[in-house]
DNA sequence: AAAGTGCCCAACCGCCCTGGG
DNA sequence: CCCCAGGGCGGTTGGGCACTT
């Protein structure tokens, strides 16, 4: 039996939205704030499904959300993001002021993938690609095996290779940290990426020498996620622990490029990047 | 001008996680 | 400890538009 549907769709309105039920749902979100969007569609006289309230609003009606015209520099640093974070559109999203997932998936798989497979970049298939591994907050359940069964299929299919002990209390364990890889310092800015260097392919690049600090162009090579095995023990203070998606980064102390202006600064995302090799 | 084709992106779908009762 | 509703995420779909033939 599956999982029921997070509203009946009976009756229920979907396709593209219309600019009485954008105003409808500003209003209410506007009046009532965000929150119980299951609820929130009749509250508010609309025939949608709450999810889809959640959606038109987290990428379209909210404020401050900018649409189009994604910048180089915008491009260059989801794609610095995605070698670290792979299809985490959710993180890359929250470092880029503005910008909703979606978008950026969007933008990712039209026109950044295609740029990096003309360059001769070859970004791991999602599924290939670890996810942070996740510390369970609370030990909450050990899953039964049953109810685990769908859990742990997904987790290998995404080829999470995490080994965390749940139940037992142990004092080590296996996580992978991503590595940071810098594509290049300047994602050519004002070109294609035609004019990437390619370096040697698969190079797990503990070589981060090949850095020039002073000069603008290193070497490229997308090698999302080459995993970097530690152990974890109780001084292990990094990123690596995982509470949750957003601990991820946020542990780190990366401010946010809320707080940046993206355009004022040239070298603003250079610098965001560099400090997550550091912090990385 | 009409038909065919490809691309883009808003929206949907299904699954998972979390927290409260 | 278990169940369930709410919320969030990543992958996929399909309508509409632009471009080509």
């Amino acid at each position: 039996m599956g999982r029921s549907p997070c509203c009946s769709k009976v009756g229920l309105k979907r396709g593209p939205w219309s600019t009485e039920e954008d105003t409808l749902l500003a209003n209410y979100i506007q009046e009532h704030g965000e929150g119980h969007w299951r609820s929130l569609p009749q509250k508010a006289g609309l025939l949608r499904c709450g999810k889809s309230c959640r959606l038109r609003w987290m990428n379209y009606l909210r404020p401050g959300i900018k649409r189009g015209n994604i910048s180089p520099d915008e491009e260059d640093l989801i794609i610095r993001l995605h070698s670290l974070l792979g299809n985490r559109w959710s993180l890359i999203a929250g470092r880029l002021p503005g910008r909703t997932d979606n978008e950026i998936k969007n933008h990712w798989n039209t026109h950044l993938l295609k740029k990096l497979n003309n360059a001769g970049i070859q970004p791991k298939p999602h599924k290939d690609l670890p996810k942070p591994p996740k510390q369970p907050k609370k030990p909450k359940k050990s899953t039964p095996p049953a109810a685990s069964a769908k859990k742990k299929k997904k987790i290998q299919s995404s080829a999470e290779e995490v080994e965390v002990e749940e139940a037992a209390p142990p004092p080590k364990t296996t996580v992978y940290l991503p590595k940071p890889i810098r594509v290049s310092s300047v994602f050519p800015r004002n070109n294609s990426y035609d004019s990437l260097i390619v370096s040697g392919s698969g190079s797990s690049s503990s070589e981060g020498d090949n850095v020039d600090k002073d000069n603008a162009i290193v070497e490229v090579s997308y090698v999302p996620w080459p995993l970097l095995e530690l152990d974890v023990d109780q001084n292990y203070n990094g990123i690596g622990v995982y509470g949750d998606d957003h601990d991820f980064l946020n542990g780190c102390d990366l401010p946010l490029i809320h707080h940046l202006d993206p355009y004022g600064d040239e070298n603003m995302l250079d610098k965001v990047y560099d400090e997550y090799l550091q912090l990385l």
